[in-house]
DNA sequence: TGCATACTTTGACAACCGTCAATATACAGC
DNA sequence: GCTGTATATTGACGGTTGTCAAAGTATGCA
């Protein structure tokens, strides 16, 4: 090895353009919906199911909220494209969109 | 057993542990200070200014937001930890809390 | 049909948010 | 002190949000 140390840590690099009002705008929402604490258990504990998903009807007890309001989060987080859900009968399976997160991600390293 | 549900293995190198009550109160106002359109600019035009920083006044134009609102936005995200402000004479240079994407990252990655 | 379970929608409430005009504060120079 | 510039705070306004109880919708089964 030439170097005795690695080469000095440099800012990571920035887009070329500014962030314009549409993609900020198209951004937003997906933090807006982790915005909440409730919201992100609710996302951590969906994320933790896997691709199986899972019941909504598991996720009140934990999350301490009724079952409406634990609706009215699921809404939001499948409304910002971070979870999907699949009937079987009677019952709703929630799991996360792959790549969904990948808008913040992008944004983190831009 | 938690779920009444039998739950697949987990597909993903997921933290062991829920998200607690207290993870999520800690990680939810970052996400709250991007999750207004406005403010994700403002932090994309701060992040731009690199450690120099950027004076506040050089931010309302851009923006087209009254001074006070920019100010207002700015609070928000120093509170966040997401920005910081050094004083030169009258000016306020405002640069990004380096790491200060961290959490956020870590949660994406979790 | 009827009933039970899973989930959504509605309606209401207090609390919070984004915005601006007006006002206040901080600093520099005279 | 006074004057001008830069930034913050206050107060008000409509709009949004988190929450729950109550009522509504959907599915499965007898």
């Amino acid at each position: 090895m030439y170097y005795e140390h690695m080469p000095a840590a440099r800012p990571l690099p920035l887009s070329s353009r500014p962030l314009t009002n549409q993609q900020s705008a198209a951004l937003s929402p997906v933090f807006a919906a982790l915005s909440d604490p409730v919201r992100l258990r609710l996302f951590d504990l969906v994320r933790r199911a896997g691709s199986t998903g899972v019941c909504s009807c598991d996720l009140t007890e934990p999350l301490k909220r009724s079952q409406p309001t634990i609706s009215h989060h699921l809404k939001v987080l499948r409304d910002a494209g971070l979870v999907q859900a699949r009937r079987e009968g009677t019952w709703l399976w929630y799991s996360v969109v792959e790549e969904s997160l990948s808008s913040v991600q992008a944004f983190i390293l831009r």
